[in-house]
DNA sequence: AGTATCTCCTGCGTGC
DNA sequence: TGCACGCAGGAGATAC
Protein backbone atom coordinates (compact mmCIF):
# COMPACT_ATOMS: atom_id res chain seq x y z
CA UNK A 1 0.00 0.00 0.00
CA UNK A 2 1.29 3.34 -0.85
CA UNK A 3 3.06 5.22 1.87
CA UNK A 4 4.95 8.33 1.68
CA UNK A 5 8.20 6.54 0.31
CA UNK A 6 6.27 4.95 -2.62
CA UNK A 7 3.97 8.18 -3.17
CA UNK A 8 7.39 10.23 -3.15
CA UNK A 9 9.20 6.94 -5.28
CA UNK A 10 5.82 7.61 -8.00
CA UNK A 11 6.70 11.50 -8.33
CA UNK A 12 10.52 11.12 -8.73
CA UNK A 13 9.99 8.42 -11.53
CA UNK A 14 6.99 9.73 -13.25
CA UNK A 15 8.14 13.11 -13.05
CA UNK A 16 11.09 13.20 -15.64
CA UNK A 17 8.42 12.10 -18.16
CA UNK A 18 5.66 14.52 -17.33
CA UNK A 19 7.31 17.74 -16.46
CA UNK A 20 7.30 20.86 -18.85
CA UNK A 21 5.16 18.69 -21.26
CA UNK A 22 1.62 19.39 -23.11
CA UNK A 23 -1.40 17.13 -22.03
CA UNK A 24 -3.01 15.96 -25.42
CA UNK A 25 -5.42 13.09 -24.09
CA UNK A 26 -7.14 12.15 -21.85
CA UNK A 27 -8.95 8.85 -21.14
CA UNK A 28 -11.43 8.17 -18.19
CA UNK A 29 -13.11 4.76 -17.98
CA UNK A 30 -14.28 4.85 -14.50
CA UNK A 31 -15.06 8.05 -12.64
CA UNK A 32 -16.18 6.41 -9.27
CA UNK A 33 -13.08 6.96 -6.93
CA UNK A 34 -13.09 7.54 -3.62
CA UNK A 35 -14.85 11.01 -4.90
CA UNK A 36 -15.89 11.15 -8.36
CA UNK A 37 -13.12 12.63 -11.07
CA UNK A 38 -14.92 15.83 -13.06
CA UNK A 39 -17.29 14.59 -15.49
CA UNK A 40 -15.45 17.52 -17.66
CA UNK A 41 -12.00 17.11 -16.38
CA UNK A 42 -10.84 15.69 -19.80
CA UNK A 43 -11.93 18.50 -21.69
CA UNK A 44 -10.28 21.05 -19.19
CA UNK A 45 -6.86 19.81 -19.29
CA UNK A 46 -5.85 18.49 -22.65
CA UNK A 47 -4.18 21.32 -24.18
CA UNK A 48 -2.86 22.18 -20.82
CA UNK A 49 1.01 21.92 -20.12
CA UNK A 50 2.23 20.66 -17.35
CA UNK A 51 4.70 23.09 -15.07
CA UNK A 52 5.81 21.32 -11.93
CA UNK A 53 4.79 18.38 -10.41
CA UNK A 54 5.38 17.58 -6.60
CA UNK A 55 4.60 15.99 -3.52
CA UNK A 56 1.97 17.41 -0.27
CA UNK A 57 1.43 14.91 2.44
CA UNK A 58 0.61 11.41 -0.02
CA UNK A 59 -0.86 13.66 -2.94
CA UNK A 60 0.47 13.93 -5.93
CA UNK A 61 0.29 17.28 -7.32
CA UNK A 62 0.33 18.28 -11.21
CA UNK A 63 0.48 22.40 -11.91
CA UNK A 64 -0.82 22.58 -14.69
CA UNK A 65 -1.83 26.33 -16.73
CA UNK A 66 -5.38 27.28 -15.10
CA UNK A 67 -5.04 24.38 -11.95
CA UNK A 68 -3.75 21.80 -10.17
CA UNK A 69 -3.95 18.21 -11.18
CA UNK A 70 -4.44 16.31 -7.58
CA UNK A 71 -3.76 12.60 -7.81
CA UNK A 72 -3.92 10.00 -4.47
CA UNK A 73 -2.92 6.36 -4.66
CA UNK A 74 -5.52 5.08 -2.09
CA UNK A 75 -4.41 1.47 -0.35
CA UNK A 76 -4.37 -0.02 -3.97
CA UNK A 77 -3.35 3.05 -6.54
CA UNK A 78 -0.65 2.90 -9.00
CA UNK A 79 0.68 5.27 -11.43
CA UNK A 80 2.58 4.02 -14.79
CA UNK A 81 4.80 5.68 -17.70
CA UNK A 82 4.14 3.78 -21.31
CA UNK A 83 4.89 4.30 -24.20
CA UNK A 84 1.56 6.13 -25.81
CA UNK A 85 2.20 4.32 -29.23
CA UNK A 86 2.95 0.86 -27.78
CA UNK A 87 0.34 1.01 -25.09
CA UNK A 88 -1.03 -2.01 -24.00
CA UNK A 89 -4.81 -2.56 -23.79
CA UNK A 90 -6.22 -1.44 -20.43
CA UNK A 91 -7.32 -3.78 -18.12
CA UNK A 92 -10.09 -3.93 -15.64
CA UNK A 93 -8.96 -1.28 -13.07
CA UNK A 94 -7.03 1.01 -15.29
CA UNK A 95 -9.26 4.02 -14.80
CA UNK A 96 -7.21 6.89 -16.06
CA UNK A 97 -5.09 7.67 -18.94
CA UNK A 98 -3.29 11.05 -19.75
CA UNK A 99 -0.76 11.04 -23.01
CA UNK A 100 1.21 13.86 -23.15
CA UNK A 101 3.30 14.88 -26.36
CA UNK A 102 6.32 13.96 -26.26
CA UNK A 103 4.73 10.45 -26.94
CA UNK A 104 4.49 8.86 -23.27
CA UNK A 105 1.29 8.07 -21.44
CA UNK A 106 0.78 8.10 -17.77
CA UNK A 107 -1.47 5.44 -16.56
CA UNK A 108 -3.57 5.34 -13.35
CA UNK A 109 -4.76 1.38 -12.17
CA UNK A 110 -6.74 1.36 -8.83
CA UNK A 111 -8.33 -1.93 -8.04
CA UNK A 112 -9.89 -0.73 -4.69
CA UNK A 113 -10.52 3.00 -5.77
CA UNK A 114 -9.56 4.47 -2.51
CA UNK A 115 -7.59 6.71 -4.61
CA UNK A 116 -8.83 10.08 -5.89
CA UNK A 117 -7.85 12.38 -9.05
CA UNK A 118 -9.29 16.00 -8.27
CA UNK A 119 -8.87 19.15 -10.20
CA UNK A 120 -8.58 22.36 -8.42
CA UNK A 121 -8.37 25.79 -9.72
CA UNK A 122 -7.33 27.38 -6.25
CA UNK A 123 -3.89 27.89 -4.24
CA UNK A 124 -3.31 24.62 -2.91
CA UNK A 125 -2.87 25.41 0.48
CA UNK A 126 -6.81 26.87 0.10
CA UNK A 127 -8.36 23.65 -0.71
CA UNK A 128 -9.87 21.64 2.13
CA UNK A 129 -8.02 18.72 1.75
CA UNK A 130 -4.81 20.66 2.40
CA UNK A 131 -5.57 23.71 4.47
CA UNK A 132 -5.22 21.63 7.90
CA UNK A 133 -2.43 19.43 7.07
CA UNK A 134 0.30 19.44 9.91
CA UNK A 135 4.04 19.41 8.57
CA UNK A 136 6.07 17.21 6.66
CA UNK A 137 7.93 14.83 8.30
CA UNK A 138 11.19 15.34 6.44
CA UNK A 139 11.59 18.89 7.00
CA UNK A 140 12.92 20.88 9.87
CA UNK A 141 9.49 22.34 11.40
CA UNK A 142 8.87 18.79 12.29
CA UNK A 143 11.12 18.71 15.23
CA UNK A 144 11.27 17.85 18.73
CA UNK A 145 9.65 20.91 20.19
CA UNK A 146 6.79 20.75 17.89
CA UNK A 147 5.73 17.05 19.05
CA UNK A 148 6.25 17.51 22.50
CA UNK A 149 4.36 20.78 22.11
CA UNK A 150 1.58 18.94 20.29
CA UNK A 151 1.71 15.79 22.75
CA UNK A 152 0.19 17.98 25.86
CA UNK A 153 -2.71 18.95 24.24
CA UNK A 154 -3.71 15.91 23.38
CA UNK A 155 -5.51 12.80 24.85
CA UNK A 156 -4.50 10.32 22.43
CA UNK A 157 -2.10 7.48 22.04
CA UNK A 158 1.33 8.03 20.41
CA UNK A 159 0.07 5.76 17.55
CA UNK A 160 -2.93 7.91 17.13
CA UNK A 161 -1.32 11.05 17.50
CA UNK A 162 1.27 10.25 14.58
CA UNK A 163 -0.87 8.86 12.71
CA UNK A 164 -2.91 12.17 12.35
CA UNK A 165 -2.44 14.04 9.28
CA UNK A 166 -2.85 17.87 11.08
CA UNK A 167 -0.06 16.83 13.40
CA UNK A 168 2.28 15.17 10.80
CA UNK A 169 1.56 13.92 7.21
CA UNK A 170 2.72 11.04 5.55
CA UNK A 171 2.87 8.02 8.64
CA UNK A 172 0.89 5.63 7.67
CA UNK A 173 0.32 2.44 9.60
CA UNK A 174 3.12 0.31 8.62
CA UNK A 175 5.43 2.97 9.25
CA UNK A 176 3.88 4.38 12.74
CA UNK A 177 4.14 0.20 13.96
CA UNK A 178 7.81 0.93 12.95
CA UNK A 179 9.07 4.05 13.88
CA UNK A 180 7.37 3.51 17.87
CA UNK A 181 9.72 0.32 17.66
CA UNK A 182 12.31 2.09 16.43
CA UNK A 183 12.12 4.57 19.42
CA UNK A 184 10.83 1.81 21.96
CA UNK A 185 7.68 3.55 22.92
CA UNK A 186 4.64 0.95 23.17
CA UNK A 187 1.63 2.42 21.00
CA UNK A 188 -0.54 2.63 23.48
CA UNK A 189 1.51 5.40 25.59
CA UNK A 190 -0.84 8.11 26.16
CA UNK A 191 0.74 11.18 24.78
CA UNK A 192 0.60 13.55 27.73
CA UNK A 193 2.90 10.76 29.39
CA UNK A 194 5.51 11.39 27.05
CA UNK A 195 8.91 12.96 27.38
CA UNK A 196 10.71 15.32 25.95
CA UNK A 197 13.24 12.69 25.29
CA UNK A 198 11.08 10.05 24.02
CA UNK A 199 9.86 13.28 21.72
CA UNK A 200 13.15 13.15 20.26
CA UNK A 201 13.57 9.84 19.58
CA UNK A 202 10.11 9.11 17.94
CA UNK A 203 10.41 12.08 15.78
CA UNK A 204 14.11 10.98 14.50
CA UNK A 205 12.52 7.64 14.00
CA UNK A 206 9.77 8.37 11.72
CA UNK A 207 12.42 11.20 10.34
CA UNK A 208 15.05 8.32 9.76
CA UNK A 209 12.60 5.16 8.65
CA UNK A 210 11.16 7.44 5.84
CA UNK A 211 14.45 8.61 4.40
CA UNK A 212 15.62 5.45 4.22
CA UNK A 213 12.37 3.85 2.53
CA UNK A 214 12.29 6.86 0.45
CA UNK A 215 16.13 5.75 -0.59
CA UNK A 216 15.50 2.18 -0.96
CA UNK A 217 12.62 2.71 -3.56
CA UNK A 218 15.04 5.13 -5.86
CA UNK A 219 16.79 1.95 -6.64
CA UNK A 220 13.78 0.74 -8.05
CA UNK A 221 13.46 3.66 -10.38
CA UNK A 222 15.56 2.79 -13.25
CA UNK A 223 12.50 0.00 -13.27
CA UNK A 224 10.00 2.44 -13.32
CA UNK A 225 8.51 2.65 -16.69
CA UNK A 226 7.41 -0.74 -17.43
CA UNK A 227 4.20 -2.04 -19.14
CA UNK A 228 4.52 -5.26 -17.26
CA UNK A 229 2.57 -4.17 -14.52
CA UNK A 230 5.38 -4.25 -12.14
CA UNK A 231 4.73 -1.29 -9.09
CA UNK A 232 7.63 0.74 -8.44
CA UNK A 233 7.40 0.49 -4.35
CA UNK A 234 10.16 -1.75 -3.15
CA UNK A 235 10.25 -4.34 -0.61
CA UNK A 236 10.95 -2.69 2.35
CA UNK A 237 12.77 -4.51 5.04
CA UNK A 238 9.93 -4.36 8.53
CA UNK A 239 11.27 -4.59 11.90
CA UNK A 240 7.87 -5.04 13.79
CA UNK A 241 5.11 -5.10 11.25
CA UNK A 242 3.36 -8.02 10.04
CA UNK A 243 5.55 -10.05 12.56
CA UNK A 244 3.46 -11.13 15.32
CA UNK A 245 5.09 -14.48 16.76
CA UNK A 246 8.26 -14.11 15.85
CA UNK A 247 11.48 -12.97 17.69
CA UNK A 248 12.18 -9.13 18.32
CA UNK A 249 15.33 -8.65 15.60
CA UNK A 250 16.68 -6.62 18.69
CA UNK A 251 16.05 -8.91 22.24
CA UNK A 252 13.85 -12.45 20.72
CA UNK A 253 11.11 -11.81 22.61
CA UNK A 254 7.81 -12.58 20.91
CA UNK A 255 6.20 -9.71 18.46
CA UNK A 256 3.03 -9.08 19.82
CA UNK A 257 0.19 -7.41 17.97
CA UNK A 258 -3.16 -6.35 18.78
CA UNK A 259 -5.89 -4.15 17.06
CA UNK A 260 -6.04 -0.47 18.16
CA UNK A 261 -8.26 1.87 16.40
CA UNK A 262 -9.05 -0.93 13.27
CA UNK A 263 -5.33 -0.90 12.57
CA UNK A 264 -3.18 -3.59 12.95
CA UNK A 265 -0.57 -2.95 16.08
CA UNK A 266 2.83 -4.85 16.39
CA UNK A 267 5.02 -4.22 19.21
CA UNK A 268 7.15 -5.75 21.61
CA UNK A 269 6.44 -6.44 24.48
CA UNK A 270 10.42 -6.24 26.03
CA UNK A 271 11.45 -3.51 24.24
CA UNK A 272 8.24 -1.18 24.18
CA UNK A 273 7.20 -1.29 27.41
CA UNK A 274 3.74 0.33 28.49
CA UNK A 275 4.29 2.90 31.73
C1' DA B 1 -13.45 21.13 19.91
C1' DG B 2 -11.35 16.85 20.50
C1' DT B 3 -11.80 11.95 20.03
C1' DA B 4 -13.61 7.58 18.39
C1' DT B 5 -16.00 5.17 14.98
C1' DC B 6 -17.74 4.52 10.35
C1' DT B 7 -17.16 4.34 5.52
C1' DC B 8 -15.67 3.74 0.74
C1' DC B 9 -13.67 -0.85 -2.30
C1' DT B 10 -11.69 -5.28 -4.15
C1' DG B 11 -8.35 -9.07 -3.77
C1' DC B 12 -6.78 -12.43 -1.02
C1' DG B 13 -6.62 -16.03 2.48
C1' DT B 14 -9.25 -19.14 5.30
C1' DG B 15 -12.69 -22.55 6.60
C1' DC B 16 -16.30 -25.49 5.38
C1' DT C 1 -14.14 -26.29 -6.95
C1' DG C 2 -16.75 -22.90 -4.90
C1' DC C 3 -18.87 -20.20 -1.75
C1' DA C 4 -19.20 -17.08 2.36
C1' DC C 5 -16.67 -14.64 5.22
C1' DG C 6 -13.22 -11.60 7.36
C1' DC C 7 -9.47 -8.82 6.76
C1' DA C 8 -6.37 -5.20 4.92
C1' DG C 9 -6.01 0.09 5.10
C1' DG C 10 -5.93 6.34 3.97
C1' DA C 11 -8.24 9.59 5.67
C1' DG C 12 -12.49 12.31 5.25
C1' DA C 13 -17.20 12.11 7.16
C1' DT C 14 -19.91 11.38 10.84
C1' DA C 15 -21.26 10.66 15.56
C1' DC C 16 -20.44 11.37 19.96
Amino acid sequence: MPELPEVETTLRGVEPYLKNTKITQVTIRHFSLRWPIDQHLAEIITGQTIHRLYRRAKYLLLECDSGTLIIHLGMSGRLRVLEASDTMSPEKHDHFDMTVANGYLLRYTDPRRFGAILWTESPIDQHPLFAHLGPEPLTASFNTAYLFTKSKTRRCSTKTLIMDGKIVVGVGNIYANEALFSAQIHPKTMVNQLTEDECERLTNSIKNILAQAIKAGGTTLKDFRKSDGKPGYFAQELSVYGRQGKACIRCGSNIEHYKEAQRATFYCPTCQKLK
